[in-house]
DNA sequence: CTAAACTTTCAATAATTATTGAAAAATAAA
DNA sequence: TTTATTTTTCAATAATTATTGAAAGTTTAG
C-alpha cells in the first residue's frame, strides 16, 4: 500500500469508527487528517482534502478546539488561520477521557443521586433505590478510575495494571 | 418525588444519555425499564410503558439479548414471552465492556496494524507510522486493561486501584 | 389438521442529525 | 476610512437513523 492511500484509509476508518462512539463522523475525520498531516492546515486545505463545505469545516474545527485536541496556529506571511492536532496520543487519550468524564459521566452521577432521594417505603421503592445505588456505585468507581488515569503518566496503564488485580 | 415519577425520569435520562455513547435511545430505555421492573415484562407491557410499536420493541429487545444483558423468561400459564434484565450492575458493566471491546476496539486494532504495513521510506512515511504505532499502543493498553477488568471481581476497581498508580 | 396467539420482518415514513452555501460579521491591509 | 480577505452563522436541504404497522411467519392448543 502506498502512503497516501494509507492515510486516506486511516481517515475514513476513523470516521466510521467514531459514529459507533457517538462522535460526528466529519469531526473525527478532520482530527485524523490533522493528526497525520506534517504541517498545519488551513480551512481550505481541509475542505479540499475531505471534500466538505467551509461551514462544515468551521463547525467541526471549532468543536475539536473546544475538546482541547486541536489548536490554531499562525503561519508567517499568511493571513488566514491554520490548525494542528497534538501528536502525543497519550495526551489525546487523556484529554478525551477528561472531557467525556466531565460532560457525560458527572451529570449522570448527579441525576442518580437526585433520584435516590425518592420518598417511598414500599418493597418496590427499596428495590428501585438499590438499583440506583448500584448504578451510582459502579459509575463512581469508573469515574474515579478515569480520574486517576488522567493524572497518571503514560506508562501506568501497561506497567502497573497487574498490581491492581493481584489480591 | 414519587416512585413512579422517579422511575420515568430514570428511564428518560438513561435514554438520552445513551445517544451520546452511540446507543439507540429506545434500546437504552427498554433496558432501563426492565432494570427497575420488579417482574418480567411482555412485549405488550413494554409497548404500553414506553408508547412504542410492537416492531420497535421486538427489534430492541432482540438487540439487548444479543448484547447479553436481557434474557427471555417464561411465566407459568402464559403463552407469550417475558423479558428480564439482570439486576447485578457490575455484571452489566462487565458484559457491556466485553461486547464493545469485541465489536469496536478489536477491529480498530486490526486496521491499525494493517495500515502500518505501508511501504514508504520517506520522512513523512515514518511520521505516519509513528502516529499509527502510538495509536495502536494506547488502544492496546486500554484494551488489555478492559480485558483484565472483565476478569476481575466486583471490588477490584475501588479497593485495588490505588496500588496501581503508586510508583 | 386448523385456527388462534404470538413473534418477526421490512418497506414506507417519520424523526433526528449533519451539511451546505450564501449572507452577515469580523478582521486586517491599504 | 474604505476595501479586500477571512471567519462565522444559520435557514434550507440532504443524509442518516429510528420507528411504525401491517403482512408474513411461527408456534402451540384444540
Amino acid at each position: 500500500m502506498e502512503l497516501n492511500e494509507a492515510k486516506i484509509k486511516y481517515i475514513q476508518t476513523w470516521g466510521s469508527l467514531a459514529t459507533s462512539w457517538g462522535v460526528n463522523k466529519t469531526m473525527a475525520q478532520v482530527h485524523a487528517l490533522l493528526l497525520v498531516s506534517t504541517k498545519p492546515l488551513s480551512a481550505e486545505d481541509i475542505m479540499d482534502a475531505l471534500k466538505i463545505s467551509r461551514g462544515n469545516v468551521n463547525m467541526n474545527v471549532r468543536a475539536l478546539i473546544d475538546w482541547g485536541i486541536v489548536k490554531k496556529e499562525f503561519v508567517v506571511g499568511e493571513r488566514k488561520e491554520f490548525f494542528v492536532a497534538g501528536k502525543d496520543i497519550w495526551e489525546l487519550f487523556k484529554q478525551i477521557t477528561k472531557e467525556r468524564k466531565k460532560r457525560e459521566i458527572e451529570p449522570v452521577l448527579k441525576v442518580l443521586e437526585e433520584l435516590q432521594q425518592v420518598e417511598d417505603n414500599t418493597e418496590e421503592g427499596a428495590q428501585f433505590k438499590k438499583v440506583l445505588g448500584d448504578l451510582s456505585s459502579v459509575t463512581n468507581q469508573v469515574n474515579s478510575m478515569l480520574e486517576k488515569a488522567i493524572r497518571a503518566d503514560e506508562h501506568w496503564l501497561l506497567s502497573n495494571f497487574t498490581k491492581m488485580i493481584k489480591k
